[in-house]
DNA sequence: ACTTAATCCTACAGAGTATGTAGGGTTAAG
DNA sequence: CTTAACCCTACATACTCTGTAGGATTAAGT
């Protein structure tokens, strides 16, 4: 399951790829979209920004906006930044890989059943953009 | 992510599923090929009896079998006992459905996209079962 | 220079979930 | 009657999730 922050990011970010282009969108803008809490909404934007998922500009007039457009941003980015993993295994997962100690993998069935759960969810996920969210 | 008791789970599954037809297994045995707390998976196969995955014999010489062969349980089953949903949003799962504030479902991208992860994992989770597990 | 509106940063609080543990009760074979 | 198994519920502990608090910093406009 994705978790609420998950969920606010995909719809903050659904407002900045439709301002895309038009300039730094504040937080209070987004916030009227899709109600939420200001100050959890800045940590998530936050964590994104330093994930180059967007750029930010301070001061009066500010705001955040993307770093490249909506159609090169994909799924699996965002939910790995913000939840982690998309494999339901850490010893099937190719950003977070932890060895387990359970199985030895080779013969783990398990570990193969989970490899095709995981390239299922990537096909979606990696195929699709902040631009078929808007 | 898949939570440890649901590895736990599919773990005591797979040795189940190949004492199958040879009479009841006991936990002492299952905990024998795959190292793990006694108590905690005696709640883990409780859980999964009552839920009609199992059936167990109680007193000297008992233990846990299957309900039906192997090829006939499915991995979904399982993690939907176990940890419940498969799709990433309560909106978008067929067995704990539930309806989503934030978003009207009709027009909502996130939803559209998160039902088709949902089908991803459904076509390998449904399709594979405990047989391809051992 | 000052006001205002914005982001930046870190710490922490409260609730809920995950991962077990404890302690017995019940059943059945030999 | 002993032993070996499952049955059941409550609790413990650590961690994660979902925010909140409180300011520091930056920049536009006047």
């Amino acid at each position: 399951m994705l978790s609420k922050k998950a969920q606010y990011a995909f719809r903050a970010l659904t407002s900045l790829a439709r301002n895309n282009g038009q300039g730094p969108l504040p937080i209070s803008h987004i916030v009227k979209e899709h109600p939420m809490s200001v100050k959890f909404l800045e940590t998530i934007l936050l964590q994104l920004r330093k994930s180059n998922i967007l750029c930010s500009k301070k001061g009066k007039g500010g705001g955040y906006f993307l770093t490249s457009s909506p159609e090169k941003i994909n799924l699996a980015q965002v939910i790995r930044i913000i939840d982690g993993p998309i494999a339901p295994l850490k010893c099937v997962s190719l950003n977070f890989y932890e060895r387990c100690d359970d199985c030895n993998e080779v013969s783990c069935g398990l570990n193969k059943l989970m490899s095709e759960v995981r390239d299922a969810n990537l096909k979606v996920l990696e195929n699709r953009t902040l631009l078929d969210l808007v």
